[in-house]
DNA sequence: ACATATTGTCTCAAATAATTCTACAATAAT
DNA sequence: ATTATTGTAGAATTATTTGAGACAATATGT
């Protein structure tokens, strides 16, 4: 039996001055009223309401009750309330983790925007390209260039897709030879990411077939821009995605190497923890991310 | 929904560090203490916990919101608690109607005993012999010296047989006669309750039959004692209660007349407002009196 | 490293409760 | 006097809650 109910019913009733109208202001029957107050009244096994079958007046008791009663739904509803817009006006820090690459060039300048609109946040973002557990470091929310995956826990949402290309400087190209075919990078000097031994498998496919070329690094690196800056200046061949290469494909001071060989898609990842009511803050900025972004 | 036991749930769970512990120390179903917590998380569309298979942590919304329940459930239990030792612990008054020679002779010292029991209680004792609405005039409790009635909204209790005489002074009677018959009493100067009209009505049985006698009277009252002093003067005979007249008796200044005859029993009525929840006063002041006046 | 126990959650059937409908006696209002 | 409205009671319908069992995930103990 709802006592919650039966209190608003009660000091419907008193309000209202009577069974039948407390009923009409309700919503419910006076059936309903009616059985809600005796609930309560047998649960207290007091007479809360005197009732002469035309008239409905409150005990002492049932008034001494009733103060309280007011009292206690206030408090619920402020309570409720608070809560509402503890989650509807986002508040305190939203603790953001990113790979150093895209934080510096793109996200920097996203979230000073973001916080612009909302003063009461406060942005913590933290650049780093280890792979992290999101939920044991405590992040409301991790961003990757990575292909999609899943995990109980987390959602993982892919909200761009990220281009990645060969890519060498015209200086590098002139003195080693600019390969036609993906067998031909073995012979080559290449820059790629990771650890010597986990990154050096590039894949690249054409409309027919995949290759997959174990390359030679003479340098690898878990940053991205290490890499570039390494490409530039005629270190070897980087397949670097073309956010962070944008600029010197402009200034042609790097070239598309192999450009009808694509490597595979990557996405720009948001990763937050898979509740069932999403906080407030991570909802808004993954949509201002979204919008940022594309899809 | 049951919002308190959400509340409840809610909040025990955070006490006791967990979904399945907190459903033992309530002796319910983890399942059910899941769901409970769930319907409030949908309700305020918040997460209140943040779950990791293992462990269970409140959110900064969560807490902001226990405290807030620990504080209403506190109130609820607080209102409760006030209401039912109200109930428990009779105060405040207790307002009586009872008939004038009744009250006087007998309920005084009655009330006088049963207050010293409960110092917090105030008695309002009101004499008349009207006959009165105890919900109208907002009595408690209303003593009455009549065959019950029934009635809505009212209880009438007969807590004692009350024996009525025919009794008349030796000098009436010497000047008069002893009636031997109820006939006869049309013959006597008749003292009766009432209005002239409505109490000169007397109904006297013996074993076989009934007699309605019309009397004639030359002194009607309402009060039994102006009656019964009026009979001691040798006015005439009355119909009278033998607790107005005991002490007549026993000293020979009144006697009976017809005994073999006797008048329609009365009883010693407790009438009080029909209520699912008995008041507290009123149930130990009439349950006081039934032990006192017997049954 | 493996097996075991415990956690939060989900689903489904059974039990339980709530709500309304209807009827009724009592009482204001007209 | 008549009419309308009140609070209440019981039956029937509807909705909800409950716990058992199953499940995947994760600690814990050996």
């Amino acid at each position: 039996m709802d006592k919650f109910a039966s209190m608003r019913a009660f000091t419907q009733v008193i309000e209202s001055g009577g069974f039948a109208a407390a009923a009409r202001t309700m919503g419910v029957s006076r059936s309903t009223v009616n059985k809600l107050v005796i609930n309560l009244e047998d649960e207290l096994k007091v007479q809360l309401l005197q009732r002469s079958t035309r008239q409905v007046n409150p005990t002492p008791t049932g008034l001494a009750f009733y103060e309280r009663c007011v009292n206690i739904l206030a408090e619920v509803e402020a309570a409720e309330l608070a809560v509402s817009q503890l989650q509807t006006e986002p508040k305190g820090t939203l603790k953001i983790n990113a790979p150093m690459s895209f934080g510096t060039l793109h996200l920097g300048k996203a979230i000073a925007e973001f916080i612009t609109q909302y003063p009461e946040l406060q942005v913590q973002l933290t650049l780093d390209d280890r792979l992290i557990d999101p939920i044991a470091e405590g992040y409301d929310l991790t961003v990757r260039i990575s292909q999609p995956e899943t995990s109980p826990s987390l959602v993982c949402q892919a909200i761009a897709p990220v281009a990645r290309v060969l890519c060498a400087s015209s200086t590098y190209l002139a003195k080693h030879g600019v390969p036609q075919h993906p067998e031909e990078l073995t012979e080559h000097s290449c820059l790629h990411y990771g650890q010597i031994v986990t990154g050096n498998q590039w894949q690249l496919s054409d409309r027919e077939q995949e290759y997959r070329v174990t390359v030679k690094g003479t340098l690898c690196s878990n940053n991205g821009e290490v890499l570039r800056d390494a490409a530039v200046r005629g270190l070897g061949i980087a397949l670097l995605p073309t956010f962070i290469i944008q600029q010197e494909l402009d200034r042609e001071t790097l070239a598309i190497v192999l450009p009808n060989y694509q490597p595979p898609a990557l996405s720009l990842c948001l990763i937050y923890p898979l509740n069932r009511h999403l906080n407030t803050k991570i909802r808004l900025f993954t949509e201002f991310l979204r919008q940022k972004f594309g899809l």
